[in-house]
RNA sequence: GGGCGAAUACCAGAGUGGCCAAAUGGGGCAGACUGUAAAUCUGCUGGUUUAUACCUUCGGUGGUUCGAAUCCAUCUUCGCCCA
């Protein structure tokens, strides 16, 4: 995998940039669909390429380790064939439902103990067994196997989580040095900051990461319940040390003003179940702001979903026809909500990746952060 | 014409003397959701309100009772059965 800088602009850290990896260029700053078992939820291939325009998607190592199994993945030749997705897929590792299913797991120097959300069953993650994984998967980009603590976490745990994530680390390369690709074409490995909302850990950690020499470098463990301002100053802090000419990947975020926000202090890489999730759940993402197409409010509403909408569906359908798919549970409604949002999120970072090109980037931004936050 | 049964909040439907503004489900209204255990979850849903408070309400009217959605009388409507 390569990273070409190609625009940086004046008065801010947004950058812009292309990725190139076997199974195709990455155009900066982009977002990145969430397809946790392998299926982005309730959006179709053709769609996902065709009108969302995703360029890469994101597969997690968690789900698909117990769904379908590493053996069926094998069998099919890795994930890219197996749900016929050709563009890039990039795998988490894992890290974020050893926080998520905190409930179900033990922590060791080893690794993580699971019990399987599904059946119970015990499993145990190791930094070692999370590459093999992701190496059966197929993932172009594979992340390390971290530990991602709460937003609450008080600095005596954040340091010593952040240590042991730092252990997985060089655990983790050392496997992923010593493994090959299965499907002959390149894999490559992110490592992930963390360090909580404590600059000093953070700081330590973008160092520590820093000298690894990846070929990009990931975000972790923000948007997990601290105050968006602190998210916000990781960012910086973090970027700082982070090497210029290596994508930068915030894991897990966000709102479209969070991503604006992120891109301006110089992330490149984005990922978030929100467009999906909240669509399906009735949240609308727009450029004039969020609907929740539940309301009465949009009964009697036949214009269409969003004017110069970014996707096919804004050009077909009405807010009164998807709020009576909403409120009549058809599935129809969350097809169209989910390839709406994406659209829209796909667009943003399009937009943002053009005016950073035309050197407008900070003007455009304060502008729509302040639309996308507007409540319709 | 006769007999039996039923009428409860937007709908369905519990409740059959005080713990009832009234279970539960549906519907309605709103909110939450950030590396997906989520087509999920949480509130509210008679009125006034800070309220564990007061007011109005369980087909109509009139009674019994300290107290009635609950008991009695009567009327109305609906359903079933018999002629």
């Amino acid at each position: 995998m390569t990273f070409e800088l190609q625009h940086t602009c004046p008065s801010t850290n947004a950058r812009a940039g292309t990725i190139t990896t076997d199974h195709g260029k990455i155009e900066t700053p982009i977002f990145m669909p969430v397809g946790t078992i392998g299926s982005v939820k309730a959006v179709h291939l053709q769609e996902l390429k065709e009108d969302i325009k995703a360029q890469i998607i994101l597969g997690n190592t968690y789900h698909l380790y117990l769904r379908p199994g590493i053996e069926i993945l094998e069998q099919a030749g890795g994930l890219h064939k197996f749900n016929g997705w050709d563009r890039p897929i990039l795998t988490d590792s894992g890290g974020f439902q050893v926080f998520s299913l905190s409930d179900n797991r033990k922590l060791h120097e080893d690794g993580a103990e699971f019990r399987s959300h599904i059946d119970g069953s015990k499993h145990f993650f190791s930094p070692e067994k999370v590459v093999d994984i992701q190496r059966s998967i197929g993932a172009d980009i594979m992340m390390a196997f971290d530990e991602c603590p709460p937003g609450t976490a008080d600095y005596t745990y954040a340091k010593k989580s952040l240590d042991l994530t730092h252990r997985w680390l060089d655990r983790g390369l050392q496997h992923f040095a010593e493994t090959e690709s299965k499907y002959g074409y390149q894999q490559t490995f992110f490592p992930i900051v963390q360090g909580c909302v404590y600059p000093d850990l953070r700081k330590k950690s973008a160092e520590y990461i820093s000298e690894k020499d990846c070929d990009g470098n990931a975000i972790g463990g923000l948007a997990v319940g601290e105050p968006v301002e602190q998210m916000y100053e990781m960012i910086e802090v973090v970027n700082e040390i982070l090497p210029q000419n290596k994508p930068r990947y915030l894991m897990g975020v966000g709102t479209p003003a969070n991503i604006l926000e992120a891109i301006d202090r110089g992330v490149d890489m984005f990922d978030c179940v929100m467009p999906t999730r909240n669509g399906r759940n009735g949240m609308l993402f727009t450029k004039n702001g969020i609907m929740n197409m539940r309301n009465k409010k949009w009964a009697d509403d036949f214009s269409l979903i969003e004017e110069d909408g970014a996707s096919i569906v804004d050009k077909i359908y009405s807010k009164a026809y998807l709020r009576h798919l909403f409120i009549s549970e058809e599935l129809l409604g969350l097809q169209i909500a989910s390839i709406h949002n994406l659209a829209f999120y796909l667009w943003l970072v399009g937009e943002a990746r053009k005016h950073i090109i035309a050197g407008d980037f900070s003007t455009w931004k304060k502008d729509m952060v302040e639309r996308v936050k507007t409540r319709l």
